[in-house]
DNA sequence: TGGCAGCGCAC
DNA sequence: GTGCGC
DNA sequence: GCCA
């Protein structure tokens, strides 16, 4: 099939430096052409040995031009490039599924990438008014636990929407792939199959396991088809939700939009000198938010760019909010929402850039939200609203001011002084505003002082390590090349392939797996199989996930990129002596870092001291399929706590995810890095890395989209994950004991429950969850002693489904895939 | 007035 | 319960 | 800080 093509591929990170380089993508996808018989074209291209050229997603037509351009092959030479097109169509080809059920290459039409000046309608409407439902239904907690609530709303909602989104339909390759449920550590198909029938009012399919390596290839990306314009829709859609606007949602995942933004960003983010080496500003973590970002002070931009003025000292306070805490995390939020005024202002009509506004501010009367008489829907409240005002009456914030100037005075020293010791302070790992705000308070003014006096502070294990390598890891500069990451995560499968052979592999998360060229830290997932890989279904004590991080720490050691604890502190003789205390908190490892995470734990009877004794006996003799059981917080509480809701074999041991948070560097020693590192258990592959790759603000915008958001397309996919109905719930309150959340039985509810409504998603799990219909019968357990569930409860399913690929979990949440590229946010 | 994600865990 | 980090 |  591959015969006669030949490929170019055009990467979209490095499209600006000739020859490009590959990311890791491109890499494996010229690797497997080649494999198949194919040929890669070399750069500079001849446009007559190549075939067909391959960009990746996000590039747009203007990149394509460029980097042909870099090798003298004008825009005008488009023509002897037959195909150009998305790196999905090659994806699609080089997958096994269709080598075995074609020999012929597949349809490149809809993959097709124009040349600049011909841009042909797109298929989908991705710009401008992605059709979505803004979460105005959004429950409070009365509102959840009115019978009524939920669904009906939801029928509603959407029935007022007129054009639904490009959600997956129900037929299509990535829909047949199914979360299956079951328990940890067992492999039994048709048990689970026959549970799932018992459990589910609609049959999913079931598919037997992926051997490891064929995991790997299909979660990095190699095998996971998507739609694109579906994928942008709904990146565009959880965006607004990001914003809570629902309204003007990002246009910059199209092509001009993205040209735009990175015009933007090359123009505003100035390289800052590294020890790494600086982040390609078109992959910069922030491009949008750092619109007009630069330090104002230059008086004609009050004149020559009034927008970007405005932006600019707005821009200037929002920095200094997140440290603004009085409260817990009081500014955290005032930021986000300063965030959004400012995206509205950046974005049409109004624009940071003369070329690109429609419309010069005039008044902060005219962006105003609607009901104080303005043009928007929301986000641009009164109080951002006199901020523009001061801006455009006196040429200055006040309250910006106060942290940038030098002469207003505030304990401890003055503004400016304090908002360098912030930052010089909050750099360090394991410091944060309300411990920066405390140390400044008391006279320290950069982190040598903190060095100095930290046997008299409060330390932690992480502060201590962030000190010692306070010179390598502070300041926005400091950069990891994607070249490091790899090696890392390479060196961590070689230390696995080892001790688990053919059951444990490696991932490179975060930034770098959205497709940065650098990042802030490295990010390595472990998913280990710990029940299989030996021909039985017993889980295996010695490859359990606490000797997997063993394994790879003990690697990553013996090649040179992290030191013991005791080789971190002989480094370090000079000292004070307290502060050369060990960590206490290193997990048990005994590496430069803290380990985190615990032995497995299970929901455990009332009676019954010894909880080890009763999780091997369930193990053993799982308990009646249908039994169901709960937990709840004490009652009482104003806050709500969470009901949980067993379904099947949830009272069974169950593996935790450990993590490791550490430095490292290379082993020829060069600066050292923030290394983080988390094994998680098979069964929660599919959202540990939708977890672990991020961005944090599209796994926000996720998060808060699935379980608020009353759309009848989520509250169909919860239904399909859990029915509805009466049921005897066994109930039982978690409690946490030695930092364990440990559950215990105490009574049961006879209820009838409402149709789950929504999700609650962390790295383990997406559940359903409930309103609770009606509660007809309380039965507390005389052994409770009192303490019983509270009335204010969210209800939340909690079987252990599995979730095997990030592709699942999209799809029970009635989500396109989005690949990971595109879930910078 | 409570929510803006949802965790683990040190203190 | 607070603070911090992911 | 903004929203319901």
């Amino acid at each position: 099939m591959f015969r006669g093509v030949s490929a170019l591929f055009v990467p979209h990170a490095d499209a600006s430096c000739a020859p490009p380089k590959h990311n890791t993508l491109g890499n494996i996808l010229a690797a497997r052409l080649k494999e198949l018989g194919g040929k890669v074209a070399k750069w500079p291209p001849n446009p007559d040995d190549v075939t067909h050229v391959v960009v990746l997603e996000n590039i747009t037509t203007s990149e394509v031009a460029r980097a042909l351009d870099m090798q003298k092959t004008a825009p005008a030479s488009w023509t002897p490039w037959k195909r150009v097109v998305q790196c999905a169509w090659m994806q699609m080809a080089l997958r096994r599924e269709w080598q075995e059920k074609s020999n012929e290459l597949p349809d490149d039409s809809p993959f097709a990438v124009s040349p600049p000046g011909a841009e042909p309608a797109k298929r989908n409407v991705v710009r401008g008014e992605v059709p979505c439902t803004p979460p105005k239904l959004r429950r409070t907690n009365q509102d959840a636990r009115r019978a009524d609530g939920g669904a009906e709303a939801a029928a509603a909602a959407t029935a007022g929407s007129s054009t639904p989104l490009p959600f997956v339909r129900s037929t299509g390759e990535a829909n047949q792939r199914s979360p299956r449920w079951g328990w940890a550590g067992r492999n039994d198909v048709a048990e689970q199959a026959a549970s799932h029938a018992a459990a589910s009012p609609t049959s999913l399919a079931l598919q037997p396991y992926m051997t490891a390596s064929e995991q790997l290839e299909h979660e990095q990306g190699l095998f996971t088809p998507y739609d694109r314009d579906a994928a942008a829709a709904a990146v565009a859609f959880l965006r607004s939700f990001w914003e809570q606007t629902g309204v003007g949602v990002a246009d910059r995942f199209d092509e001009a939009g993205a040209g735009a933004a990175e015009a933007a960003a090359a123009s505003s983010s100035a390289p800052t000198a590294s020890k790494f080496q600086a982040d390609d500003p078109v992959t910069s973590d922030s491009d949008a938010d750092d619109a007009g970002n630069e330090a104002s002070g230059h008086d004609t931009m009050r004149w020559t760019n009034p927008n970007l003025f405005v932006v600019q000292n707005l821009n200037r306070l929002k920095d200094h909010m997140g440290g603004d805490g009085r409260g817990p995390d009081a500014g955290q939020f005032k930021e986000k929402a300063l965030m959004r005024a400012i995206g509205i202002l950046s974005r049409s009509p109004y624009g940071t850039e003369v070329a690109v506004a429609q419309r010069q501010i005039k008044s902060a009367n005219e962006i105003l939200d609607k009901k104080h008489g303005g043009e928007h829907n929301n986000g641009v409240g009164r109080k951002t609203a006199e901020k523009v005002t001061e801006i455009l009456e006196t040429g200055t914030l006040r309250r910006a001011d106060v942290f940038d100037g030098s002469n207003v005075s505030m304990d401890g020293g003055s503004a400016a002084e304090r908002a360098r010791v912030m930052d010089a302070l909050t750099g360090i790992w394991g410091v944060g505003p309300n411990i920066a705000n405390r140390y400044f308070l008391d006279g320290v003014r950069d982190a040598d002082g903190l060095a100095e006096r930290l046997p008299f502070l409060r330390r932690t294990a992480q502060q201590k390590i962030g000190i010692r390598h306070r010179a390598d890891l502070a300041g926005p500069g400091k950069r990891v090349p994607r070249a490091i990451a790899d090696k890392i995560r390479k060196a961590a499968q070689d230390s696995l392939n080892e001790a688990f052979p053919g059951t444990a592999c490696t991932y490179l998360v975060g930034s770098m797996r959205r497709g940065k060229v650098s990042s802030g830290d490295v990010d390595v997932m472990v998913v280990v199989d710990s029940a299989r890989g030996d021909g039985t279904d017993a889980p295996r004590r010695d490859r359990n996930l606490r000797s997997a991080l063993r394994r790879v720490l003990e690697g990553l050691h013996d090649r040179g990129y992290i030191r013991r604890l005791e080789e971190a502190l002989a480094a370090d003789p000079d000292v004070p002596p307290d502060y050369t205390l060990s960590n206490s908190n290193d997990g048990g490892f005994g590496f430069e870092g803290v380990g985190r995470g615990h032995e497995p734990t299970a929901v455990a009877p009332l009676d019954g001291d010894s909880e080890d004794e009763d999780v091997e006996e369930r193990e053993e003799n799982p308990p009646e399929y249908d039994a169901v059981s709960g937990a709840a917080g004490a009652g009482g509480s104003k806050k709500e706590e969470t009901l949980y809701i067993y379904r099947g074999h949830d009272d069974v041991q169950r593996e935790e995810p450990i993590t490791w948070m550490g430095v490292a560097h290379e082993p020829s020693g060069g600066p050292y890095f923030r290394l983080d590192l988390k094994v998680y258990p098979r069964r929660c592959v599919g959202t540990a890395l939708l977890y672990f790759t991020g961005s944090a603000r599209f796994n926000r915008a996720l998060r808060y989209w699935a379980r608020w958001s009353p759309r009848a397309e989520l509250v169909r996919a919860a239904r399909r994950l859990s029915p509805s109905g009466p049921g005897v719930l066994r109930v039982g309150l978690s409690f946490t004991q030695s930092a364990t959340t440990k559950t215990r039985h105490v009574g049961e509810l006879h209820a009838h429950l409402e149709q789950p409504n929504g999700f609650r998603i962390n790295d383990t799990d997406l559940t359903p969850i409930f309103v609770p219909k009606r509660v007809e019968k309380e039965v507390v357990d005389p052994a409770a002693k009192g303490r019983r569930w509270g009335g204010n409860e969210l209800w939340q399913c909690s079987r252990t489904y599995e979730w095997l690929s990030e592709a699942d979990v999209f799809n029970a949440m009635g989500l396109p895939y989005i690949p990971p590229f595109l879930r910078n946010m």
